[in-house]
This record gives C-alpha cells, sequence and structure tokens, in this order.
DNA sequence: CAGACTATTATTAGAGT
DNA sequence: TACTCTAATAATAGTCT
C-alpha cells in the first residue's frame, strides 16, 4: 500500500502502530457501512481492545444486541452453517492462495524449461565443468536475466526449437537426467 | 473503483448486490482480520444478509456477546463518551488463532527448509557438473523426487505461511490503555 | 505528534468467458 | 452463475512539515 509491502505482523513501533490503527480502524467502519447502504444490510463491526474494559463505540448498540441473541437462540445447525469461524476464514483464504500458487508453479516450470532449452541451444551446458558451482550459479542467473527480458522474438525462437528438438515436451528433469548420465560417462 | 465511481445508494441490480456483498463482505473481514494483527487487537464483525436469518459472523460470537452486555451496563455518561455517531465500536477478544498459529509455524519452519532446498536444487539443476557422479546422481533423484511433489508442497508453504502472517505477538495492555484514555479525550 | 503528501499497493465495477 | 481481467478509484506506509 504505502511505500513498501508491509508484512501481517504487529507493528512494534509505538506511534507507527497507532497510526496505523486509526486509519485502518476508521477505513474499516467507512467499508462496513458502505455495505450496509450498498447492499441494503444491517452490519456491525466490533473492535476491541488490549484486555480493555471500555469499548469504543460507533453504531447502535441496541440494534446489534438483538441481532446477536437471535442468533444465539438459533439451533446449532444453524449456526455452524453461517459461522465463518477464523478457521474457515483461513481455509477459504488458504484454498485461493492454493490455486494462485498453482499457477505460478506451472509458469515457473515454463520458464525452467525454456531456461534449460536455451542454454542447450548455445551450447553452454556441456562447458561448464570447469566452473565452480558459485560461478555456474551467476552464469545461470545471467541467462534467466537475459532470458527473461528477451521478448517474444526469442521466445518464439526458443518455442520453435523446442518443438523441433523434442518430439514431446520433456520435463527439466529428464533433461537433467540425461546431463547426469553423459556426466557419468565420460568421468 | 471499478470503471466508474458508484454512488452509494442500494444497488438496485440483484445479481450485482449479491455480487459486491460477497466481495466487499469478503474485504472487509480481511480488513478487519489485518487490523486485528497489525494493532495487535481483537476484532469482530457481525454482518446480516439481506433476507436472512442468519447472520454472518466473523469471529466467536460466544465471546462478542458479554462485551455487548457489559458495554450496555455501563452507565450512560460511559456509553456516551465513546459514542461516536450512528454506529457503534466495541473490541473483542480472539486467541484461539494464537494456538493455531503456534502449530502452523512450527510446520511452516519445516516446509520452509524443505522449499529451500527444493529451490536450490532447482537453481542449480544445469550445474551439477561441480559435483561428483555419486552426488549429482542423488541430486538428480531428488529433484526428481521432488518435483513430483513440487505444486502440493509450495502450495502448502505458501498456505502456511499466510497462517504465519497471523501470528501476533504478546499483546500490549499498555497501549490500549493509552488509546482508550486518549479517545476518550478526544471524542 | 498530527496532518499533508506521494509512490505503491489494494480494491473493485464492469465487461468478458 | 461464477470466474477472470482490467481500467480506474481507494487505501496507505513512509516522509516531510
Amino acid at each position: 500500500m504505502g511505500r513498501k509491502k508491509v508484512s501481517l505482523q504487529r507493528i512494534p513501533n509505538d506511534a507507527a502502530r497507532r497510526a496505523t490503527f486509526r486509519n485502518r480502524h476508521d477505513v474499516l467502519v467507512k467499508k462496513a457501512s458502505e455495505l450496509s447502504t450498498l447492499c441494503n444490510i444491517k452490519a456491525c463491526v466490533i473492535v476491541y481492545g488490549e484486555g480493555e474494559a471500555q469499548p469504543e463505540v460507533w453504531s447502535f448498540v441496541d440494534e446489534v444486541v438483538p441481532i446477536l441473541h437471535r442468533y444465539k437462540a438459533m439451533p446449532e445447525i444453524g449456526q455452524c452453517k453461517k459461522t465463518v469461524t477464523q478457521e474457515d476464514f483461513l481455509r477459504q483464504r488458504i484454498d485461493k492462495l492454493k490455486r494462485q500458487v498453482h499457477k505460478a508453479v506451472q509458469e515457473n516450470r515454463e520458464l525452467d524449461t525454456a531456461c534449460l532449452v536455451h542454454k542447450a541451444m548455445l551450447g553452454h551446458l556441456p562447458r561448464l565443468e570447469g566452473l565452480t558451482v558459485e560461478e555456474a550459479a551467476n552464469v545461470g542467473w545471467m541467462v534467466q536475466m537475459k532470458i527473461k527480458s528477451l521478448g517474444d522474438r526469442i521466445a518464439n525462437l526458443q518455442a520453435h526449437a523446442w518443438l523441433q528438438l523434442y518430439a514431446q515436451p520433456a520435463p527439466s528433469v529428464m533433461y537433467a537426467q540425461q546431463a547426469i548420465r553423459r556426466l557419468g560417462s565420460t568421468r
């Protein structure tokens, strides 16, 4: 949001935490109000201080209490049906994250494979033996960076070369296995 | 926000209103969660669905009701002191999440290590030449095994990392007292 | 410390699938 | 209906005053 992406942890600095609390608290209330207006519903936001006896108040408690009483009067099955506990909430967010990550993983796999193919085409792979692990790592990183910035033209070229080199798309693991076998035979 | 600036009125179209309700409700809960984490407080969101008999509740109602009762039991002067306008602010406690998070954090450490190893191996895949044949073969086998479960492993790691975001340090009672005092004096 | 400002990130309405 | 995508608006962390 601000200059940096903030990590979701307790803000250690007191002043910053107070400022953030004020800001986000007000926004939270505003959003609850908007939701209530736009969707024609009743809503209540309860924010509770650290073990404090006196809560802050905004909105009509008299409207909230009956709501809660009605809620508590409901049979257990009804409560379970609608109550989003934090565990459920976490699970929902996790599921969404899983889908996003799955997509990202697939993209990464494609990128890794493209990088291997590119190096193989350049003929660099067999000549890395003389390098230290660190040097090789740097070379690999540079190649990756270059590939990232090559644009559609090179990407298309790689895709074309890929199709030519491999009748069937092979995962990067198989290529690595080939390299390992080659090493085993030459040493 | 979206393409147009939306007017704060009840959305007439049913489908659009439901979609907006879902979106904004989820965001509202997320923001409450973030506020709770960042400022080390407890919060609760109660939303009544349109025409729904059951309210959607985030957090634990059983902890909220006594709080509301305590609020209503306060003398009028105390209520007015904290009451702002048309809506109410209350503060509430949630600590079940801490236990969940503690467990999740421990699992996260294990998965984090596994993921680092996994990433390192992926990154060094083209540079196995620096290793002995035995080492290379072993790494190749490990990479194969790891890639087999790549998607699920990273997904789980991300999920647990998200849980970790909700880990809260010890509560700051002094801050809460200061905040309440300050709020009482400014309103 | 409280506001104002700003570069970034986050939210989201509407359209497309 | 439910999702995805995106242009556009909103929120906001850090900084300055």
